[in-house]
DNA sequence: TCTCCGATTAGAC
DNA sequence: CTAACGGTCTAATCGGAGA
């Protein structure tokens, strides 16, 4: 019994997001840039034709776009998380099995089901009808076929945004594949493709039939089981519960180059606070800070200068304020006023669910979600009325290190004074 | 020799 | 006017330190 694993992929989805509420922008070429206004992160059809890259940096393609008349937005995740979250919850009505993969895909175990064919169509109406994306859908009896099938989907109009790899007969298969190229399957990125081109396997149909103890031997085990995948024996599990984050690092990178011990300590003071929120979100509690500034690499007539540095917290904690305080510390400690910074950051590691906690005589009392009444008092705070509505330390306070954000759109689905009409 | 650890690499999106 | 190039996260692998 082949499994029946369908992905259901976004199309473009961030700009699809801002074409919601801007049909007046249904045809004009539209792309999302990264945080400060960087990178060219999602591109509508128009300006995937024009030939602007995933990726590009956004000050390498401007002229073209603007020859183009190519509308360029900032990127507005308030926005897009709110949306995914419909989109998500409209899938998980077809499975109780399915894995929320990213952002814009999902993974929906469709194994069993009458008229899988018609289910496919009308899932991807059901999306678009109630909650404006247009998605695409792949099926196939492993994710990495999965993956690939839905590449198909995307790729190919005739399939009408669905395409089931298991309707296929073996010599269809081999056809398909090997029309395809080893850069388009799951796990195999730029560096790889290049290697395997060395060993002359250039197609997805190669890489299937290779010999699998020289591709251990040579890739490693993650190519084998993509190996596994491709000729149809499932490696990969659906991961149907959200395992809680190992990590969480909130860095970002400064609108201008800053060089102001306090300034850095200021932006510092955000991360600490946006990265302790996600942790207390999680319910846990770390027990290791990392705290890093970089030069800008980019800029090869400055000195570059990317120091990090560690600190075992006295008990695992998720309290803003402590972690601050260290923070804080930390970035004095490393601190050279000779160089000019364009980014900074925190990681907190050895995270650990708050059951866990075992208590201390000097540590700050935590109720049983293993937060402080205090900070429990902030996430609330700052989950009724925006983010920032209570602020840690500085937190924002001295200007100069804020990310370029110049054609950021309302959050129209989050947020009543972002709404047009409300103005 | 085995195990543990940190750093490095590669990838996804 | 000029400079302008993202942010988070995971798993595998490798080499050295220490048991």
């Amino acid at each position: 019994m082949k499994q029946q694993l369908a992905l259901i992929d976004c199309n473009n989805f961030y700009v699809s997001c801002e074409r919601l509420f801007r049909p007046d922008i249904r045809k004009t070429p539209v792309v999302v840039l990264s945080n400060n206004d960087g990178c060219v992160v999602s591109r509508s059809n128009e300006a995937k034709a024009i030939g602007i890259r995933m990726g590009q940096p956004w000050f390498e393609c401007k002229e073209l776009a603007k020859e183009h008349g190519v509308l360029a937005l900032s990127s507005n995740y308030a926005l897009y998380a709110d949306l995914s979250n419909r989109v998500m919850s409209i899938l998980s009505t077809y499975s109780p099995r399915h894995e929320v993969y990213s952002i814009d895909e999902c993974f929906v175990d469709l194994t069993g089901t009458a008229k899988l064919r018609d289910v496919s169509y009308q899932m991807r109406e059901h999306v678009i009808n109630w909650s404006g994306i247009p998605v695409c859908v792949g099926i196939g009896p492993t994710k990495t076929l999965a993956k690939l099938a839905n590449f198909v989907a995307k790729r190919h109009p005739r399939s009408k945004g669905v395409f089931n790899y298991n309707d296929l007969n073996e010599q269809r298969q081999a056809k398909l594949l090997g029309q395809i190229t080893v850069d388009e399957v799951w796990g195999v990125g730029r560096r790889i493709s290049k290697r395997l081109a060395e060993h002359n396997i250039h197609t997805v149909e190669e890489l299937r039939h290779a010999h699998t103890p020289t591709l251990r031997s040579e890739f490693g085990v993650v190519m084998e089981k993509t190996q596994r995948e491709l000729q149809g024996i499932a490696c990969i599990d659906l991961q149907e519960v959200v395992p809680d984050k190992q990590q969480i690092i909130s860095s970002r990178s400064f609108g201008s180059m800053v060089q102001d011990v306090d300034v850095l300590k200021d932006a510092m003071s955000t991360f600490v606070a946006n990265a302790c929120a996600k942790l207390r979100a999680q319910e846990s509690h770390a027990a290791l800070i990392q705290v890093f500034l970089h030069t800008n690499r980019f800029r090869k007539d400055l000195p570059q200068y990317m120091p990090c540095l560690a600190i075992p917290l006295p008990y695992p904690t998720n309290d803003s304020l402590a972690v601050n305080k260290w923070a804080g510390f930390l970035v004095e400690q490393m601190y050279k006023p000779e160089y000019q910074y364009k980014k900074a950051g925190i990681v907190l590691s050895e995270i650990s669910p708050v059951t866990h906690y075992q208590g201390d005589l000097l540590a700050p009392e935590i109720t049983e979600t293993g937060s402080t009444k205090l900070m429990t008092a902030i996430d609330q705070l700052n989950q009724r009325f925006g983010r920032g509505a209570v602020k840690i330390s500085t937190q924002g306070a001295h200007k100069g290190w804020q990310m370029k954000q110049e054609r950021k759109s309302p959050c129209y689905t989050t947020n009543w004074n972002e709404l047009p009409h409300a103005q």
